[in-house]
DNA sequence: TATTGTTATACTCTATAACTATA
DNA sequence: TATAGTTATAGAGTATAACAATA
């Protein structure tokens, strides 16, 4: 059986991205969260304040996806929105949400050093240049 | 503006996967598929007779999943079903699959390379070898 | 007993269009 | 006019459970 696909590297992109997220998924489920909220919550964490569209732009995410997710997070008690002007508003953690985020610290550092530890160690140095490089838009 | 995910390769990954995949389906649009289509048609022009349940375990598919893939294929008239024995059956292409599957492999090749391009050349040696290591299962 | 193909279904993710309020 | 947030909705992708037929 041969699999014609294993040398492309689009589909090894594709192949390697959906198994390490399933991965980090059930590490995530732990504390009752995705690999999306996990995001919102390290970007909300580095910029306090920072407004809803922003962080929309920033992930990749819609405005109109970006509602239901900041609001489940909200409900958990994670996230707050503050009002900045009429129109937007300001997303900050909670303090039990800076605690989360520390606890996704650890998650998100268990699971990166799981994955770089499968490339063999002379080329571990590439790994980011490589994906930044990769990631066109 | 801090991006704290721009330095994990998970995340990474994950963008550059979700961008490449939208930009190769912009690309095989032209001639009315998506990358799973392009990728079932690759593998059995590979591996002609391969059964339904084999191609979807090296695709990562799920046997529930493969029907309609299978099928909308087959309409198209690019596939063709041949009972194997009385539980499997084996896929071909048809002699119109085989024409596709050229247009699909100069799509793929243009893909790929422009892929690969974004990577500074000193590096391009690795890109392989570092996604099928972070390509865990 | 395990496997193949199938159906039905549910759930998540993402995309689009439209609306309001505001800058 | 452009932007922020929102609602509603449609589509694609994926996951699960169950079933019949066959190895």
């Amino acid at each position: 059986m041969f699999d014609p696909l294993a040398s492309l590297p689009g589909y090894l992109l594709r192949r390697a991205s959906s198994a390490s997220l399933a991965e980090l998924n059930r590490k995530l489920a732990e504390i009752g969260i995705n690999h999306v909220d996990a995001s919102l919550l390290m970007l909300t964490g580095a910029n306090p304040g920072l407004n809803q569209s922003e962080a929309g732009r920033i992930l990749g995410i819609q405005r109109a996806n970006m509602v239901p997710l900041v609001s489940r997070n909200e409900a958990r008690g994670l996230l707050r929105r503050q009002k900045l002007d009429g129109r937007s508003q300001a997303l900050f953690l909670s303090s039990t949400g800076e605690d989360i985020l520390q606890t996704v610290h650890k998650i998100a550092d268990r699971h990166e050093a799981m994955l770089i530890a499968r490339v063999p160690e002379e080329m571990r140095p590439y790994v980011i240049p490589i994906l930044r490089g990769l990631w066109m838009e």
